[in-house]
DNA sequence: TTTTGTAAAATTGTAGACAATCTTGGATTA
DNA sequence: TAATCCAAGATTGTCTACAATTTTACAAAA
């Protein structure tokens, strides 16, 4: 399952959420990957209530799917759900990118331009999941600075699942079409530029959305009776 | 602990979540209340796992807090958050009542003369409690109506997060002041007015939030110790 | 009286056992 | 061959026991 082991020797199941998000969201695991209580406490070395907590936690969180007697899995969200996320990301992101510049301080825009250089790290290094991740990363810091956490909060856990979304219907693997898009951001954030913060985010996302491929997949793998299970 | 027992005899954890957030809701149960898992389980007749569970899906929603080796309480919002979750639905609402008005079908709006006919009922019978979350329920019913079911979501979190804001915030417990602006509301959907529908809702959460008191509350009941432990 | 210290009680955290359910693989039958 | 059935295995659901921690109650000291 490829976990970076950065954690403690009885890790807690936050530690464990954490983990596991990353591994989601950098796509180290496909959407739809079962996620087996047994295995996720062997590889923490955790009993199956801690285990069982983070599942929960993540399912919560819109990253995992619970079904009962049969388990959780990676969350596969479908195009209807792709497209309510970058709807709600519309109405909560631009207006934040505005409070976001206009109380920016040149630390916050060092922090951001940082993100901004580590993204464009990993996509040099191939790495394009860690890049999404970092990506992700990004939004979630502008988020921060505008200092409503509850807003950050429901913004982190949209950005999360666009990372789901993107695994799943990006366009085009190898662009890197994201870079611009950010610099400018972070330029109107760093001038204090409120307004046109705002419009770069929601141009922003109007971007992102249109580069996947919403077309009603054909439900690839799956046999009759999985297919029928999901309605 | 108070609890309309329309319960199954074997009741799953979401069976308890929804009936303690009833609970919550309808102010049958205080902010800062503890929440002892051995109480829960023995009420539900569960045991401690399941009781376990409920209140850590409790906890996601911003209903309880849970403190490690201390326990789940009823959560009890400041005035910080108070003022942070009336801003998110700013951002969310407004529009939200747009899309509604604009897709709104008769029988969704007999649904919501439904919706107020009950509150007006639990404030004649002076049942402030029940009322707020009766009122809770209608701006629900106004967000499922949009057909964003993500959004709808996290309006949900934000509108049962308000009914404990305005447990502990509201000014004059004895005002019906709400009345007229659902009215008016569900007459712009009604009509088919996203424009007007758009303005009231957002004009409406204005004055909801003028209507709390939300001075720095001075710690009322707590000891230097609790004081500290916020921190 | 007020504070401090200590032991008992209460409560939560975690692991593991058992039951319930689902999945798998092979044998049986058409 | 293909479909069906059934038992064995795997996995999740729930409960309970025990450990860790906190809270309470009470006695001792200032």
């Amino acid at each position: 399952m490829l976990l970076q082991s950065d954690l403690p020797l009885n890790p807690s199941s936050d530690d464990i959420v954490g983990s596991l998000r990353r591994a989601i969201l950098a796509h180290r695991v496909a959407p739809g990957s079962k996620l087996v209580e047994d295995e996720v406490s062997d590889v923490f070395g955790v009993g199956r209530s801690i285990a069982r907590t983070a599942l929960q936690a993540l399912a919560h969180e819109g990253l995992v799917t619970i079904i009962r007697n049969r388990g959780a899995f990676v969350a596969d969200p479908g195009v209807r759900e792709a497209r309510e996320v970058f709807e709600a990301r519309a109405l909560l992101e631009p207006r934040t990118a505005r409070s976001a510049a206009e109380r920016a301080t040149p630390a916050a825009v060092k922090l951001l331009h940082k993100h901004i250089a580590a993204e464009h790290q990993a996509l040099q290094a191939g790495d394009l999941g860690k890049a999404v991740y970092l990506s992700g990363l990004y939004h979630m810091a502008i988020a921060d600075l505008a200092d409503q956490a509850t807003i950050a909060a429901m913004i982190s856990t949209l950005v999360a699942r666009s990372s789901l979304i993107v695994a799943l219907y990006w366009r085009r693997p190898q662009a890197l079409c994201e870079s611009h898009a950010h610099h400018a951001l972070t330029d109107a954030i760093a001038a204090g530029d409120g307004a046109r913060a705002e419009d770069l985010m929601k141009g922003h996302l109007v971007d992102l959305l249109a580069n996947l491929d919403l077309r009603e997949k054909p439900q690839v793998g799956g046999s009759l009776r999985d297919i029928l299970r999901q309605a």
